[in-house]
DNA sequence: TCATTTGTTTAGGTATGGCTAAATTATTAT
DNA sequence: ATAATAATTTAGCCATACCTAAACAAATGA
């Protein structure tokens, strides 16, 4: 049966692989707010429906109708982010609590309806890539501002912060999708980078700055050689 | 606690007794499509949460608490169903489903902002009147154009009809709240009533025709006299 | 190598919300 | 008034999805 936790699962698997390469019991309890039995227990169901592959002790992976459902939830919950923020005005620091409920309850016409309405959009408000409804995924291609040199200006690309507080702070210093930033100096031993954002800067710890991923500006590289 | 399980009881309860003037145990188990001795396990749940008062092998009734739940949820359902119905462009007879499973997950910030996009509006897509957030309803004080009198002429003021096909059929004929009708007559034993709206006659079974609620154009009765 | 720690699973239990079959209460008809 | 019928509740059971405590497996360090 597709249960709303056999979809939160699905979804939580898929996220936690894209992350971690790898998916274990514990990091899948983690992530899902659960301990780490109901997860076996979950797990043992989720094989037995065909939707992973459980091998006891080693990992979890999904099979081709696992990942199916998993890519049609999160298309859902990134479909329904960028509704809210575009149609209903919610901050982008609100979307997600809002579209993690929904995501189970919309029916495939929703979908499509607001699918269309925001013309068949490729991100969601924080620049995670929508699947399409073929399973596709837009290739990300893109890099930690921790890990820019400093000098450089980049183009945020996506915005992984989960928490509301931190989305709202990085939303006031002018950090969103789209957003220009010149990383002017990382400080030594893991300390925080400098930004300069609209002409004004602001020192952003690190954890922070791992969280935005930015594209270097374009043929930066190459050209330059 | 507050479960789907729990605002659908206390809304079907709410609406059984809106509709038959009491709620019997049976009558609750078939609007919630359930078992009666589903319906009677819940009752004693909802009794012991303090939302209904039930006196075994009698009624059960709402307490105030029971009440507002019920009138929360049903404000979520019409506002949800005009909502597709002029945002997202749903008909009329697909927008029931689709708010019935989104009404248990929206949260107040939705709600609001719907609302508000809305202009605050008092009835759904059929003409059922929308709670105000107060708990207030606003008065109906219509009939039903089974009822009305050979020769007059009506405002659809509410369409019953739950089934999609049903309302389908109503909406290719122009039955829909505000729509114009005269009753051109009443076939005798229980049969047909004869319609025109808009010029074209239809003929309509009376379990369809007890349906449609309607307003007598205005200062009729008084005006006369 | 062996012991400890860490990760994972098994065992056994809880709450929710369904179900059928049987018992009970109320209503209706004779 | 009593018997038959209808409505309601009780008894006992099932599935889902969670939990803690305990057992077991794998990885790590002495």
């Amino acid at each position: 049966m597709r249960t709303e936790a056999v979809e939160d699962y699905l979804k939580s698997i898929y996220l936690v692989e894209s992350e971690q390469g790898e998916v274990t019991t514990v990091a899948l309890a983690a992530r899902m707010e659960v301990s780490a039995p109901s997860t076996t227990g979950m797990l043992k169901k989720l094989a037995e429906l065909k939707l992973v592959k459980h091998e006891p002790y080693y990992g979890v992976t999904l099979t081709p109708a696992g990942r199916k459902i998993a890519l049609e939830v999160i298309r859902h919950h990134r479909l329904l982010e960028l509704y809210l923020s575009e149609a209903l005005g919610y901050s982008w620091d609100k979307v997600h609590d809002e579209a993690e409920k929904l995501e189970h309850h919309i029916s495939e016409e929703f979908e499509d309806k607001i699918a269309a309405l925001l013309g068949n959009p490729v991100t969601d408000p924080h620049g995670d890539p929508i699947p399409a409804k073929d399973g596709t995924i837009p290739p990300q291609n893109t890099v930690r501002l921790s890990d820019a040199v400093p000098g450089e200006t980049v183009v945020v690309s996506r915005v992984a912060a989960q928490d509301s507080e931190q989305l709202n702070y990085l939303g006031t210093l002018g950090v969103r999708p789209n957003a220009s930033i010149t990383l002017v100096a990382k400080a030594p031993f893991d300390g925080p980078v400098q930004l300069r954002i609209k002409g004004a800067e602001h020192h952003v710890g690190l954890n922070l700055a791992r969280q935005i991923f930015i594209k270097r500006t374009k043929t930066k590289s190459k050209a330059a050689s």
